[in-house]
DNA sequence: TTCTTATTGAGAACTCATCTCAATATAGGC
DNA sequence: GCCTATATTGAGATGAGTTCTCAATAAGAA
């Protein structure tokens, strides 16, 4: 159990990449990307960086539909879904109040408690359609 | 490629475990409760029978928040989603135009082309939130 | 029945993720 | 600044879920 949190240069790093781009990535992408940049981080604090700052919500996190997960750095501190582009990871924040509320009268109504709801969109994004022309 | 579709005992114990269910299962989950009824299926014939039948959109696929794959034998023709029971895998099918017309508006709206989404309600049943005190 | 080939199943292989544990480095107390 | 307790790291092992390999089997057309 982690009681004192310390402040490592990997920690920083994992912040600093993610903070410098706007698309989701994966956890071994981003350590791939570190690595390239020269950095000698470990796979396994990469990992383990991105749980924590997922825990306190410095960063999003969705699972893909080919079932790993993707990490972006999150700014809003609000509710929020996503519009992912399956090509370059690209996202745009989403909020809507309408889709909130009907996911709390449909749990409601079926006498479901504890529900959490997933509402994610992956298409392609006007640029890289574009550039596979 | 299979170019023609031969009928196997196995698929149809696959197609048969699945009706007989209303709750979404896994793939490992089907398997043990297949070979518990006496079946000397193979895991493997269970994992292509639900991939081929979630093909022909014979059953409902879904990711759980845990990242393994559920199924759930699908009589309904008409795109739905699900509000699921964290517990018991219980599902009820849900319908709502409003959802569905803002997330195609929204992919319009941002340029975004060849756009699915994903939404997933999990939760706790009544009857389970009821056994569980 | 015969023959072609789609399908099966045991186990290997693969991917993503977490765990182990000895070595290291941080941060608070002096 | 140094010491010390312990949070954190990283290489590799491990685990879970799924797919692949390939020889054996069996469906279905002729
Ligand atoms: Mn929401
Ligand atoms: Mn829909
Ligand atoms: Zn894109
Ligand atoms: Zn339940």
């Amino acid at each position: 159990m982690a009681l004192i949190k310390r402040n490592t240069w990997q920690r920083e790093a994992v912040r600093k990449a993610l903070a410098s781009s706007p698309s989701f990535v994966s956890a071994q992408q981003l350590h791939a990307k570190l690595e390239s940049a020269g950095s000698a981080i470990g796979l396994a604090t990469v990992y383990r960086a991105l749980a924590s700052l997922a825990e306190m919500n410095e960063v999003d996190c969705l699972n893909s539909p080919e079932g790993e997960q993707l990490y972006r750095s999150c700014a809003s501190g609000h509710h929020h879904h996503h519009l992912i582009c399956r090509s370059c990871g690209k996202a745009v924040e989403l909020e809507a109040d309408t889709v909130e509320k009907w996911t709390a009268a449909v749990a409601k109504q079926h006498g479901f408690t504890e529900v959490s709801h997933v509402v994610d969109m992956f298409g392609t994004c006007a640029e890289c359609s574009a550039s596979s022309e």
